[in-house]
DNA sequence: CGATAACATTGATGGGCGTCGATGCGATTT
DNA sequence: AAATCGCATCGACGCCCATCAATGTTATCG
């Protein structure tokens, strides 16, 4: 929600401050550091690649399993991680969940670290 | 000090797969996590965001504890592995370690996640 | 309904990480 | 040489994370 945040910071950026723009404060730095916590993993930088790399856009559960050799709890546990940080987004359809990527999340995450 | 880049590791294998290219593989994966980690902690992104906002582009341990509020060991702690994950390096000069950011390293962060 | 399939959640385990006080090492100063 | 300063390393503590087996939940099928 758009809560009103300190004026302060929405002047420059609505979304997420540069790492190299200005100093960070705490706070800054905690949302942007839960961000790349979520990249911090191979098992789920997999995922995202998989998902990009699908022509339709998104790919179910059970095609994520066997391409990554983790249990199904386990790839299911990433999945939620990348949810949380906004990075994909799933769908139930019958039995499965579609999941697709975030594609401005991504960009947003990678723009932070824009020279 | 000056931890040298493992030169084992490269190769000629071109410097930063993207992930959204194509699909990784656990080793590229693996790579690419390490460099997320260095990243996923916010005092190592206030570190970073200090140095970029040095005029000189560089700045000595000792003007970098005060501002972060974390204790010397802890400051020199995250340097260390900021350095190891090649984002930054430092030069003793006399008895002061002066920190600079490896901006092409983190370029080639960045562009990791190039849609 | 009962059975089955697809995902999510729980509980347990082993390992890694952030933090700080104490200590060590190199360089400067007196 | 002795004292001091700047920074790195060590040892220890507490906490979080990745992983899997077992179980739960939701939906489809016979």
């Amino acid at each position: 929600m758009a809560t009103m945040e300190s004026s302060v910071t929405r002047t420059v950026r609505p979304c997420c401050p540069s790492v190299l723009a200005s100093p960070l404060d705490g706070v800054q730095a905690g949302e942007l550091a839960q961000g790349f916590t979520a990249l911090a993993d191979p098992v789920r930088l997999r995922l995202l690649s998989l998902l990009a790399a699908s022509p339709s856009g998104e790919v179910c559960v059970c095609d994520l399993v066997a391409p990554l050799g983790k249990s199904q709890p386990t790839v299911s546990h990433h999945l939620k991680i990348l949810s949380e940080a906004g990075l994909v987004r799933g769908d139930r359809r019958g039995k499965w969940v579609w999941y697709s990527l975030n594609r401005a999340r991504l960009a947003a995450l990678r723009d932070a670290i824009d020279a």
